[in-house]
DNA sequence: AATATCCCCAACCGCACTGCA
DNA sequence: ATGCAGTGCGGTTGGGGATAT
């Protein structure tokens, strides 16, 4: 059924989520090369990986200056703000939010604000018409969102926990980094990588 | 205690757009 | 002009932890 390639420019692409040794190596990359040209960087490296998944998780997990985490209030407000404004325009909104990533507030509208929002419609309109988080996106949004933004000013910020910032952008790795076989202890330790940083300095 | 269900979020996909040869 | 490679964006998903039964 399936001819397998045997191409002798096998490209064996990896995916899924990325190892501590395959964000080690793209962080030294770039802060030797830059960024850029991220398909070819993603070869120069020696990362089995496409450009685009090389430049997603650069941007989005690995940049220094990537803030990720708990949103604060004032971000959560400002999020619905724009949100109401700009709808699914999550790169514009993300403009306006230091540090943070298109994907983390889609993540978050999606997750936090989109769930109360549907939620509190069925509660209270069970014939509302339904504005709901659906933004016409053309454009300039009216006035659909107003009721959201009220709604949620008020206590909606249930489980808020401190603002807790990691200073280095090294942590929160899955702890298994997924090798298929689960072989949890001949996997690289920090030490390692960080002097595997340190020597590779080209 | 075991299992089903929910929920989150990192990373994927397809498509649109841009610039270049 | 047109095809192509690179990039950016938004929607979607699947794996696994958290929670419910």
């Amino acid at each position: 059924m399936d001819k397998k390639p045997s191409n002798s420019q096998d490209v064996e692409v990896r995916k899924g989520p990325w190892t501590m040794e395959e964000d080690l190596i793209l962080i030294n990359y770039i802060a030797n090369h830059g960024e850029g040209v991220w398909n070819s960087l993603a070869r120069a490296a020696g990362l089995k990986r496409t450009g685009k998944s090389c430049r997603l998780r650069w941007l989005n997990y690995l940049r220094p200056d990537v803030r990720r985490g708990n949103i604060t209030p004032d971000e959560q407000l400002l999020i619905m703000e724009l949100h109401a404004k700009y709808g699914n325009r999550w790169s514009k909104i993300a403009k306006h939010l230091p540090g943070r990533t298109d994907n983390e507030i889609k993540n978050y509208w999606r997750t936090r604000i989109q769930k109360h929002i549907k939620q509190a419609e069925t509660l209270s309109g069970h014939h509302h018409h339904h504005q709901s988080s659906e933004i016409n996106i053309h454009g300039q949004a009216s006035t659909s969102l107003t009721t959201s933004t009220t709604f949620m000013s008020s206590d909606a910020v249930e489980s808020y926990s401190p603002p807790m910032y990691p200073p280095p952008n090294l942590e929160g790795y899955p702890a298994t980094a997924s090798p298929p076989s689960l072989s949890n202890d001949n996997f690289w330790n920090m030490e390692d990588l960080w002097s595997m940083q340190l020597l590779n300095g080209d």
